[in-house]
DNA sequence: CGATAACTTGACGCTCCTCAATAAACGTGG
DNA sequence: CCACGTTTATTGAGGAGCGTCAAGTTATCG
């Protein structure tokens, strides 16, 4: 049940707003001033704060600052309360970051949805995604769900390729990204010596070309080519930086997970400097199986070509095969018909990726 | 001179307020209606609108969602107008992303001060921050002026650290980024195998720190470490996570810095992965330059151990020597006595990095 | 079933790491 | 300011790792 802290003066808004409140079935509790409330508010952690602006002792913007400085009570979703006549204070409220605000006197239902829909926001802020580039597809698939933008996927036309089609080229102007509805897709850079390193590899469910649109320069930073007849369907920019940018919540998560995802290239970074081939190559087939790709009871696997295994690793193709084979013989994988591969043992490859 | 577009369907209103914006030296177009709004605002793409709720053809909602998702006009800031008694659109009109809101009747000075108060915002969103680490420390810089925190770092108290001190631990808790006054630090990460990968060298004005206050974990994921004597100030996460999380415009910069730093990261990475010893050398002498850590006209330029060097290109100290004494050699840097190098053919060196 | 592409194995050589020895720079205390 | 010890830079020699080229083998597809 969602506690919510009720911060107001006068006792008649206070006592008749709690009523409606215990009526919808949330936990209320009061505070007669700013002071009370803080004190409150860091000893009960509510899931959402009602603020009067106007109060004694400690006015609703002192409480606002008061609990936005201090982490644990940071994120709690805040709602300010005015008087009609008082318009400067709410600007000032929304400029300062709250999240709404409700003009007194206010109607029941107003009241309850506003409440309704911050709570609904901080359910999402509160969302936690993997860190690793998995966690930019959860993201997208949460937001859109919760700005409602199902439509962003559903109403477009599925488009299909095959395999070693492009989807689009490095170089190439960026103006939309790709939702994966099946098959798989991998995506790669070129080398001025002409080596493709491969920077990921795709199946349903994820989006490519996202960092692309971020990009001044609006051009496609890697080439998407299908390793598996893949149906994508396109999401124009204007679209996603929509979704991205018109909304806090959204962007502020966002933060969150792209900067994961630059820890996680940093500690990549540093595998690729000093980590040897055959630690790479654990470390590749431990990365792809925890993306599901690698095939065990519960993922069918794909069948990646050693040359792309090769280009994630950054080696020759020769190099890495010769690493699979290794590992082979020393039973940690076993490599089916069709390339598949399958881990037999995880603990050694992940001491190999460790230690050598 | 800024041009303001004003789409209200109220002959009168429209009037008197294109009178009060004109006084005041804006350039003011005005719509009756939200159709020839919309295509005006394409055609003119001003700095600000404003606009009406209530109107035929198409209403302000309609003119909001059209522009936003055009590219051009989508990040023109917005403000609705609205009559005291719709403030349940007042409220949707917030939450599909506004910037602002003004209820009729409004006040000239209250006008006029929403207005500017946009308009700076969209000066500093507009504003360009570089494509790699430096772009985080001049963002941080500008966005604290923006929100003037100056007092971020002013209030604090310096501390002073001497050679080979360590300012934060790998792994340790991150409470606080740093703001580094003078001296010189490096960032560094640890491998298993005792090997140091330098991830950064830093002076006056830069930031330090901050990516690990981004991460869950709540740890450094790097190690900084005095090269030449620092005085840096800490800012406590809180303040830092404020600055980000508070205010739209802001997190929304962040995030395209951050995209860029991550594209420039995957850069880095196939560099990593393919580049010789020899490509690598002259890619960090060109980065460490554009940094002004290498002595030149107007750059002081630092003393870089060797070692460290080598940590920052992958390699071992004895290679990386190897190379800077090739490209002694070969007349493209000279050595100082004090081991600090300068650039003498840049051409040279560029093309060393791309091509070999 | 044949042609073609992908995979695998072997041989060889270059790059770069390691170990070791020497030289230069730095810092400290007299 | 010099002498000394210590750290840091530099050069050399040897060898492991990995890339390249080439040839043989297996899978794939029409």
């Amino acid at each position: 049940m969602k506690k919510i802290l009720l911060i107001e003066d006068n006792k008649d808004v206070r006592e008749n707003t709690a009523e409606i409140l215990e009526l919808e079935n949330y936990t209320v509790s009061t505070a007669e001033n700013g002071k009370i409330g803080v004190e409150k508010a860091l000893k009960i952690i509510p899931d959402l704060i009602i603020c009067d602006i106007m109060m004694p002792e400690l006015d609703g913007f002192g409480v606002f600052e008061n609990l936005k400085s201090t982490p644990k009570t940071a994120s709690i979703p805040f709602i300010f309360l005015t008087a009609k006549s008082e318009k400067e204070d709410l600007r000032k409220g929304m400029n300062l970051g709250a999240d709404d605000y409700l003009t007194k006197p206010f109607e029941e239902n107003e009241l309850l949805e506003a409440i309704e829909c911050r709570i609904k926001k901080n359910d999402f802020l509160k969302k936690e995604f993997s860190k690793n580039v998995k966690g930019i597809n959860q993201f997208l698939n949460e937001a859109s769900e919760y700005l409602n933008l199902e439509a962003l996927i559903n109403d477009r036309s599925i488009e299909s390729y095959n395999n070693k089609e492009h989807i689009f080229n490095e170089g190439n102007a960026a103006h939309q990204l790709y939702y994966i509805k099946s098959g798989t897709i991998k995506t790669y850079r070129t080398t001025e010596s002409g080596k493709e390193f491969v920077t990921g590899f795709f199946g349903a469910g994820d989006f490519i070309g996202q960092l692309s649109l971020l990009d001044d320069a609006g051009i496609y930073i890697e080439t998407a080519s299908v390793l598996e007849q893949a149906e994508v369907c396109d999401i124009p920019k204007a679209d996603f930086t929509k979704l991205l940018y018109s909304n806090k919540e959204v962007s502020n998560k966002f933060i969150e997970i792209i900067s994961h995802n630059l820890i996680d290239l940093q500690e990549h970074l540093v595998d690729m400097a000093f980590a040897t081939v055959r630690q790479k190559t654990a470390k590749a087939l431990l990365e792809l199986d925890a993306k599901g790709m690698i095939k065990d009871d519960t993922h069918k696997g794909i069948s990646i070509p050693r040359e792309d295994f090769a280009g994630l690793i950054g080696t020759a193709t020769e190099t890495a095969i010769r690493m699979l084979t290794e590992f082979k013989n020393e039973g940690l994988i076993s490599i089916e018909t069709n390339r598949k591969l399958v881990l037999l043992d995880k603990e050694s490859l992940r001491d190999i990726a460790e230690f050598g």
